[in-house]
DNA sequence: GCGTTCATGTAAAAAGTTACATGATTGG
DNA sequence: CCAATCATGTAACTTTTTACATGAACGC
């Protein structure tokens, strides 16, 4: 139920409303816990219905204005100091890695190289929020920092490790079949 | 749809029944894309349906061996060659950070240092990993051994991180108070 | 007036989780 | 014969994605 939980931190730094929590999902949060709009407001519902957030105001276009209630405070702070942590992770870019040898060398090289052009490419593009980031004094400024720094590791991380696995791939010597020094699989099925 | 092509993927080493891949599937796609028992049942009866395998032989005790199809194959390809991994992450762990505003200075450090040692762990269990692995010649541990090297990577950049965000919190001098040098906030609500 | 931004929702489908249910076969 | 393993499935629920629908208010 981690959707909720970003919810309540962020109405935990004051009210907002739907659209406002949408706004700074995708500006903040959406590297580590990306959600959609139709989420949002349903979980906002949810949560108002549960009593840990409730309606403080309301204003022109429909505009409702969310604000934490001790409840809500009082769920977050026993999410973030007793609830371990998932660390469950998905990544359909590492599965793909274990089906490379269905590919031929070039191939499987091409695909890690692309990927290690990608993870250099949002590199930069995190690298570029460093500036904007750096000036507020906010709670979620501050640690969000500390989210980012993991995000410019991490991408680093990763093209460091594409790199490597290509050089690697590509010392190979198209191992299937060592007398022809042939790749063992071509492109057409 | 990954864990469809994650079976593919496995099916295309040989046949298997949804039993054999859920082994499979634990002890070496599990920590790239985790699937449920009940997960792999049901997909295997779409790929079916779907015609990209099919039921190659029975055996005892209900026993459906499955087999991967010409159209299953295209389809993994495809899915290989043309199809962009998402890159989408999603971490509990990380979205806290965001909140850690919430608690006091003691606390958030806590919470960082655990998840140091979590990785310090998680590591090491992969480590361990790495005997058991390098024998296999097939492309699933050959190409396994590629992904286990990101793991080792991940999990010591998630240690290093860690302790480095424990650091820097704890050299911050309770920054919302500067004049009295006490924690804003305390445990109590 | 008119385009942009603000603002909220619903519906349907796909994907993933958890729990339950059932029973055959094998090895000691 | 009995425990462990093999083996498949269903049901209910939660979470996430995608698409659609609607309209008010603001600024120029």
């Amino acid at each position: 139920m981690s959707l909720r939980h970003a919810l309540l931190g962020l109405l935990a730094q004051g009210p907002a409303s739907g659209y406002d929590l949408m706004k700074i999902f995708d500006i903040s949060l959406a590297n580590v816990w990306p959600a959609t709009q139709s989420q949002v407001y349903g979980e906002l519902s949810r949560l108002a219905d549960a009593g840990l957030v409730k309606v403080a105001a309301e204003g022109p276009r429909g505009r409702k204005e969310y604000a934490i209630d001790d409840t809500g405070l009082a769920e977050l702070r026993h999410w973030l100091t007793e609830v371990e942590p998932t660390h469950v992770h998905r990544s359909d870019m590492l599965l793909r890695v274990f089906f490379l040898g269905r590919l031929d060398r070039e191939q499987a090289a091409g695909y890690l190289r692309r990927q290690a052009e990608f993870a250099a490419g949002r590199h930069e593009s995190l690298a570029g929020l460093v500036d904007i980031v750096s000036e507020g004094e906010d709670d979620l400024s501050v640690y969000g920092r500390l989210a980012l720094e993991w995000g410019l590791r991490f991408t680093n991380l990763h093209r460091e490790w594409a790199e490597w696995a290509t050089a690697e791939i590509e010392k190979w010597p198209s191992p299937r079949d060592p007398l022809t020094g042939e790749a063992p699989r071509e492109t057409g099925g």
